[in-house]
RNA sequence: GCCGGAAUGGCGGAACUGGUAGACGCGCACGGUUCAGGGCCGUGUAAGAUUUAUCUUGUGGGGGUUCGAUUCCCCCUUCCGGCACCA
């Protein structure tokens, strides 16, 4: 007996019906390993546990069920996880609020924003859900610590740091954007304090040679990642300080233009450089120096160039000539090696110093082309040398070779690479975050934990006051520890890691179906899912999250977990969702809730509507009317499928087929053509939506419009147009699943997750005429009808008849020439 | 300042390697639906002129290559993003 579907599209029946279908039979479960399946494995960044999932969340998350359930119905085993990067602030700031552990208000929102996700029909595995903030989860991450430390890579050091006040955090380099903190907004500091570090500078060459080969990431965050690490070849040079005691003292600076060393007219110095306090004479000037650190470490903005003369000299080894020695305060410590040899004719930053200190300036580089603009200093770009004895004559490129090359053979120098990247501060002075796995012993020192004490959990009984330091520090059952080695009295570390670090790895974590198992994952199931298919998130993350994971990688192979040397093939970074022009944010009031949404129209418009508005990479400006837009299109599907599955009731595959059937399968097949072209990689899911729109338009046309009053259909022809509606049903789930569910299963009560993709079907369709345009001397005049694959002389023939045509060739012999496009146009030039 | 990216109707966007610019949707207008409204269906909708089955202009602006340019090249403007004393 079969059931009678809705006539209207009663969305809350459907979406809660395929839902909890899906939940029943475990529809999207997978295995590790699947025979005579490719894998895919399609990932979006899982989210922050922040209480609600927003706009961005929807867009980020409905782009990847399209990418997995597109891949499922083309053969693929796709894993498609979900998680919850759930250690960090925000919870923190709310235990402090409410005077709680963080652990309920992250266990409360992780739970809202499940259900969220799973009203919206994500397609997840969800029995492999990743929660950071579980100790099953961080356990590893410790151990990872315990690992790395060992090898080098983690170590402590101190350092000044980014420290924000309002976060009462250090911040990683990364994690400052523009001097203010990536999370508030306010405005960093520097501390010097001591602080654990990966060694991610250990692998700097192979994090910035590796991008060459992420093809199927976009150039931009490439570039932004090449920026980042900043990569430099240059020469270190040695400068003797004249008169320094025994003549030991040495300045090594690191310059990247050794063809200006004859052009060198003073050495300036970081304020923090070791031999700054030695070099100054005078009381006064310590005094000096003493402001200038204190400043630098107030803020990093250097609005205006400052420096003193040290009253030292040191000497060039090329030309023996006395420098002046000066601190300035746009002289970084820790890059190079914290001086520099200031050419002030070829450096804005020097020429800017040198003019306001009244220093000499040699101009050693002479354009290679002549203009006025040329001679004016600084002059930076490259030229032949002069004055600079016998290096004179030479350009640029070939002295700075040449220049090198000298130093490194009469010792005074040597060629060096120097990197913008620093080391990651991954020490975060807070509680909620993964704790690190070491003590601090009166007699041993510093000393890493067994891992057979792993985890090292985080006490529940921590006191959230929101005042001084950490809870974990103020906490004497926590820090009060006896030594692992000796079992003296030892201190433990209260600093927690970074959150950048969990989400480092969790794309790893998800390949362990068993969670029982006592690994952090399993090698042989990392080799079959890793690298990660299809990546998707948000751009954000260019240079913070996508680089740490790609180090994590790195480092984890070398420490032996398996031999990838990349994560992530294949990265979407996709736009924001913006209103009025504006980020969608509590303060400016433009926020659009989901929640809302699915209640009015289900989620499916929802889905429909943030695929359809524009192509994934680029902003999606929010539309009300948009969205109800979405909403009639799937209405009108609907009834589509419902009138459909009437009148196609009988059919049946034999027999001839009229004509304007087979022409809107040949129209279908295109679609199809391009649907899985755009699914490769491009992901434009807006053309796609907007082809399966012209479809069911086509299709109503058929079985409503004048085409059906004026013919009876066949079995046959009905056969065609259920082929043609099933195919634009499995064209659309991808993007809206409950609806095309539901309207596979009215049409063929069975299962639309059982359908392959459908295949191109030839039904002898040629087409017999095609529309060509016509131009005249590039200008379009005139559109004519030839027989499909006319020849140039025929089309031309049809062409000359045109009145249109005629007025422009009134006769043949003006014709000088004419270009033809076969079965498009034909270009007459007179 | 340096490095990227973008600019197409009233709006979101389409046009894949140069070949009929404006698909699809929104909005708007008119019409239909025993028509209050809504919904649904249909028609029209780049601008300007007009003799309305006609012509001109038109993809941020200016130049170039080409029979032909939204597409390729050069210059400029605006907007967005990244980096910002990294020597």
């Amino acid at each position: 007996m079969k059931v009678l579907a809705d006539k209207n599209y009663d969305f809350n029946k459907i979406e809660s019906k395929w839902q909890s279908l899906w939940e029943k039979e475990n529809t999207f479960a997978v295995k590790n390993a699947v025979e005579n399946k490719p894998k895919f494995y399609c990932l979006e960044m899982f989210p922050y546990p922040s209480g609600r999932i927003h706009m961005g969340h929807v867009r980020n998350y409905a782009i990847g069920d399209a990418v997995a359930r597109f891949k499922r119905l083309n053969g693929f085993n796709v894993l498609h996880p979900i998680g919850f990067d759930s250690f960090g602030l925000p919870a923190e700031n709310a235990a402090i609020k409410n005077k709680t552990n963080p652990a309920f208000w992250t266990r409360n929102n992780i739970d809202y924003m499940a259900a969220q996700l799973k009203e919206l029909g994500f397609s997840y595995d969800w029995n492999r859900i990743v929660i950071t903030s579980d100790p099953e989860y961080y356990k590893w991450e410790q151990l990872f610590f315990l690992q790395m430390f060992k090898k080098g890579l983690a170590y402590k050091k101190i350092s000044n740091v980014n420290w924000c006040d309002s976060c009462n955090t250090t911040l990683a380099n990364e994690q400052v954007e523009d001097g203010r903190c990536w999370r508030c907004g306010n405005s960093v500091n520097i501390k010097n304090m001591e602080q654990w570090f990966f060694k991610i500078t250990a692998y700097a060459e192979e994090l910035l040679d590796d991008l060459d080969g992420l093809g199927g990431w976009p150039d931009k965050v490439k570039t932004m990642q090449r920026n980042w690490i900043g990569k430099s070849s240059g020469l270190s040079l040695f400068f003797k300080v004249e008169g320094s005691e025994d003549n030991k003292d040495e300045i090594e600076i690191f310059t990247t233009r050794p063809d200006t060393i004859f052009g060198a007219t003073f050495v300036a110095m970081s304020p923090f450089h070791p031999l700054a306090k030695k070099l100054i004479k005078t009381p006064e000037k310590i005094a000096e120096l003493e402001k200038m650190t204190h400043n630098s470490l107030i803020s990093k903005d250097i609005s205006e160039k400052e420096g003193f003369f040290t009253g030292s000299f040191a000497v060039n080894p090329f030309n023996e000539k006395k420098m002046p020695v000066y601190i300035a305060n746009f002289v970084l410590m820790d890059y190079g090696t914290g001086a520099i040899m200031s050419v002030p004719a070829h450096d804005v930053r020097d020429y800017e110093f040198a003019e306001k200190y009244g220093i000499e300036i040699i101009r050693v580089i002479k354009p290679a082309t002549s203009g006025k603009e040329d001679e004016r200093l600084p002059f930076t770009a490259s030229g032949t040398l002069i004055n600079s004895g016998e290096f004179d004559g030479l350009f640029s490129e070939e002295a700075k070779e040449k220049i090198s090359a000298y130093a490194e053979k009469t010792g005074i120098g040597r060629k060096v690479v120097n990197y913008r990247l620093r080391d990651w501060g991954i020490s975060r002075q807070r509680y909620w975050g993964c704790p690190i796995p070491v003590v601090y012993c009166e007699k041993c020192g510093t000393v890493p934990l067994n891992e057979s004490d792993l985890p090292l959990t985080l006490p529940g009984d921590a006191a959230f006051t929101g005042e001084g330091v950490s809870p974990l520090k103020k906490l004497k059952s926590f820090v009060n520890v006896k030594c692992p080695k000796c079992g003296g009295n030892a201190k433990r570390e209260t600093d927690t890691m970074d959150t950048f670090v969990e989400s480092s790895w969790y794309f790893l974590r998800y390949t362990l179906l068993d969670r029982k198992e006592e690994v952090p994952f399993k090698g042989e199931d990392a080799a079959y899912w890793l690298p990660v298919d299809q990546y998707i998130g948000g751009v954000e993350h260019a240079v913070m999250h996508l680089l740490y994971s790609r180090f994590f990688v790195k480092v984890l192979r070398d420490l032996g977990y398996f031999k990838l040397n990349e994560p992530f093939k294949n990265l979407l970074t996709q736009g924001m969702v913006v209103k009025n022009g504006a980020k969608m944010s509590k303060s400016k009031g433009n926020v659009v809730d989901p929640d809302g949404l699915i209640k009015k129209f289900g989620a499916d418009t929802v889905r429909l509507f943030v695929l359809f508005a524009a192509p994934p990479e680029k902003d999606l400006e929010w539309n009300d009317s948009g969205v109800e837009g979405a909403f009639r299109f799937i209405n009108r599907f609907y009834r589509t499928v419902i009138a459909g599955s009437e009148i196609l009731k009988d059919a049946d595959g034999d027999a001839d087929t009229n004509q304007n059937i087979k022409e809107i399968i040949y129209k279908l097949s295109r679609i199809i053509e391009k649907t899985e072209t755009e699914m490769e990689g491009r992901y434009h899911f807006n053309t796609i939506i907007s082809s399966s729109m012209e479809l069911i338009n086509e299709f109503n046309d058929f079985i409503t419009g004048e085409a059906r009053k004026e013919t009876v259909l066949s079995k046959a022809d009905k056969y065609l147009l259920k082929y043609f509606l099933n195919s634009v049903i499995l064209i659309l789930y991808p993007f809206t699943p409950h609806v095309c569910s539901e309207a596979f299963e009215i049409l063929n009560g069975s299962l639309i997750e059982n359908e392959p993709w459908p295949e191109i079907i030839d039904t002898g369709y040629v087409r017999e005429n095609c529309n060509i345009a016509v131009q005249i001397n590039g200008k379009m005049r005139d559109l004519i009808v030839a027989d499909i694959n006319s020849d140039e002389s025929a089309v031309l023939k049809i062409a000359l008849e045109s009145a249109k045509i005629k007025k422009y060739v009134e006769d043949k012999s003006l014709i000088k020439k004419t270009i033809y496009v076969k079965n498009k146009l034909l270009s007459i030039i007179i």
